[in-house]
DNA sequence: AACATTCCCAACCGCCTCCAA
DNA sequence: CTTGGAGGCGGTTGGGAATGT
């Protein structure tokens, strides 16, 4: 790649950064990574922007604990294959390899631990639930029935993904355990003082965007450029000589005027 | 209340595969 | 056929939040 590694941002993405790569990627399609990463104008590899898509701004994935059922399934089908996760994620709709991964992790750390302990004697209270099963548990004829009852688990997140509306509002930034962290990190960034636009916004808006003003998913090597039919003047040029140089130097937008851009 | 430990998960790294030139 | 670039994948890490002492 021909992008100066120096320049690369790295590190947790912004709220702004979500706003712009959600974009794009609406824009483009979730392919070209490394087009979108030059495109727009973020300060990240392609492969940062893929993973910061297909793991936490993809509309399709589901947020919020594994279910029992989920859980279950991730048992079987990593005793079927191993660490395959993208595999084992494909058969979880709404899930990322990476959550899977570390879901796996960590019931195998719980697993360890427990097995530690009753080695060492010592009676676990915390045997009572599913978290001392091993991967022998995907037999384990309670495991299907019984949700989890660990005192660490976050009740508002059991639903496993039900609470969708609420816990993409604390999605602006990462590590959400609920809206009212998400407010108060969100307050942090500097670069996105320009208001609170969550993910859901945004992906109302880009719904907006889809039905009625924009086509969406051009294919950048054959097209000359997107017909953009919202306010145009928000773009002041598109250079095209070659793949590099294509940008937009009007980003990064405000959350205001993109949002402006759309309702005209 | 303060400190220590554990949990959780986003994001990075490096390797592998695929495919166009 | 070879090669280089891009995307995909699995392993790992870092840091914030939650929990324990």
């Amino acid at each position: 790649m021909g992008q100066d590694d120096e320049m690369m941002r790295k590190g947790p993405w912004t709220e702004h950064e979500d706003f712009q790569l959600v974009f794009y990627v609406h824009m483009f399609g979730d392919r070209r990574w490394d087009f979108i990463a030059n495109v727009s104008g973020l300060k990240r590899t392609g492969k940062s922007c893929r993973l910061r898509w297909v793991n936490y701004l993809n509309p399709d994935l589901k947020r919020g604990k594994l279910t029992p059922n989920e859980e279950r399934l991730v048992l079987e089908l990593h005793s079927k294959f191993g660490n395959r996760w993208s595999k084992i994620a494909r058969r979880l709709p709404g899930r990322t390899d990476n959550e899977i991964k570390n879901y796996w992790r960590t019931h195998t750390r719980k697993e360890a631990q427990e097995k530690k302990r009753q080695s060492s004697g010592s009676p676990s209270p915390s045997l009572s639930h599913c978290s001392s099963c091993s991967s022998v548990c995907n037999s384990h004829p309670i495991m299907g029935s019984m949700p989890l009852i660990d005192k660490k688990e976050r009740n508002f997140y059991d639903t496993g993904g039900v609470e969708m509306l609420t816990v993409m509002k604390g999605k602006n930034s990462s590590k959400k355990k609920n809206s009212e962290k998400a407010t108060s990190k969100v307050s942090n960034f500097k670069e996105g003082q320009e208001g609170h636009y969550s993910m859901e916004e945004i992906w109302k808006d880009l719904d907006l965007l889809d039905e009625d003003t924009i086509t969406p998913v051009f294919d950048p090597y054959t097209e000359i450029a997107p017909s953009l039919t919202w306010d145009n003047s928000l773009i002041t040029s598109w250079t095209m000589g070659s793949q590099e140089e294509f940008s937009i130097d009007s980003f990064p937008l405000t959350s205001q005027q993109f949002s402006s851009g759309l309702t005209d």
